[in-house]
DNA sequence: TAGATTGTTAATCGATTAACAATC
DNA sequence: TAGATTGTTAATCGATTAACAATC
């Protein structure tokens, strides 16, 4: 247990490094100083050097960070170098929208499988997988090392769904419904309320205009 | 300007305010008190007075505060009893299913067009709309009074894209693209960066698989 | 009135920034 | 070696929590 416990704000500047260290490796910069790193991320040298340490100490002195070695160490914590088997549960536009956008395949995240309780849409291809029923989730979860399950469903039955899901075995959702779910500590979750960010866009709209009036 | 400065981190917590007293209030409860909503949310009840009273004092003594009444200035506090016209740029995957998600619509983010570069693309139809080309971005965004621009586009053209949507006028952006915008400090940004969302999810549960080893 | 619960001030906690000795 | 830049400790800042007088 090599780290004690990090908070969820630097967790959340982790992609944000790695993204802004893939676009310098792409452009074959070599070696990069938390104060170079800290101009073009609108962030403070102190801030990068202390998130970094949290992790181990991969710079040197007088020299900075390798690129290309933080850019791999990151990804390592991020857990990338791992594949992660994820289910979509709900194939209406959103559910099918991700499994559409698969940049998250390069990432390790691999689509096995999406699910609608809608005899409709059951059967119909979605990136050439065929949309399952909900019957037979518990099935595929136990069969095929799933841990991951993307919720694209109504709020009215996210709550009850995600129990399930978590007691067919799986240890992590990402939670497009616009509910709070109720699982226990050790599943992991990780909620994308678009209303709610929208709605943040409207308060910060609105008060602008407020103030600038 | 009655309101001086409000934390980013009071802002989020507004829409989840917003929710919970929602389902309050379809339940027919008439009053809560900082304690009661505290159990509920999962937050301390001393949150929930100081978030409150940096827009008013909405309670009461020895009564707690009205369901319906907070419900209604929380909303006004975002927005919410103004219209919005947006535009969706980009009519891909998630383009589309964001604009066939209206729920966004009850709150008064109004969908007016949706603009997309490939010429397979437009003329087709999405949500009884239209699909034009991105040539009409400009005059739309001008005739049509147009405050909000979601952009579902590739990172390569959206930092770009997103400078002519300000010239054009635009007000805000609502950015699904993987990249940081580089707009004027007046123009509001929300992000939107679902690959960031599913890496720190990662994070936590390869984390958690080694704690738990 | 007595009990409940707010609004608000003060105390604590945690996260960010600054500073600097260590070292490449 | 001298200059640069880290890793890390100390100082500051801001956000959360606790406490309590005000008051319904």
């Amino acid at each position: 247990m090599e780290e004690k416990e990090i908070s969820q704000a630097v967790i959340s500047r982790l992609p944000r490094y790695f993204r802004y260290l893939g676009v310098l490796k792409d452009e074959g910069v070599e070696r990069v100083s938390s104060h170079d790193l800290s101009r073009i991320m609108h962030l403070t040298a102190s801030q990068i050097r202390q998130d970094l340490n949290h992790f181990g100490g991969f710079g040197q002195q007088g020299y900075g960070y390798n690129v290309e070695n933080l850019y791999d160490e990151i990804g390592k914590i991020l857990g990338l170098d791992k594949e992660h088997n994820l289910i979509i549960i709900g194939a209406g536009n959103l559910g099918q929208a991700l499994a559409n956008y698969m940049n998250f395949e390069r990432r390790g995240f691999i689509f096995r499988g999406i699910f609608d309780n809608n005899p409709a849409i059951v059967g119909t291809m979605v990136r050439d997988i065929e949309v399952r029923p909900m019957e037979e989730v518990k099935a595929f979860v136990e069969n095929n090392n799933i841990d991951i399950a993307v919720l694209t469903i109504p709020k009215s039955c996210a709550v009850e769904i995600a129990e399930q899901l978590v007691s067919y075995g799986i240890k992590a959702i990402w939670n497009f419904a616009h509910v709070d779910l109720n699982v226990p500590e050790e599943i992991q979750v990780e909620n994308v309320h678009l209303l709610d960010s929208l709605m943040k866009l409207s308060y910060n709209l609105v008060s602008h205009d407020k103030q600038g009036a």
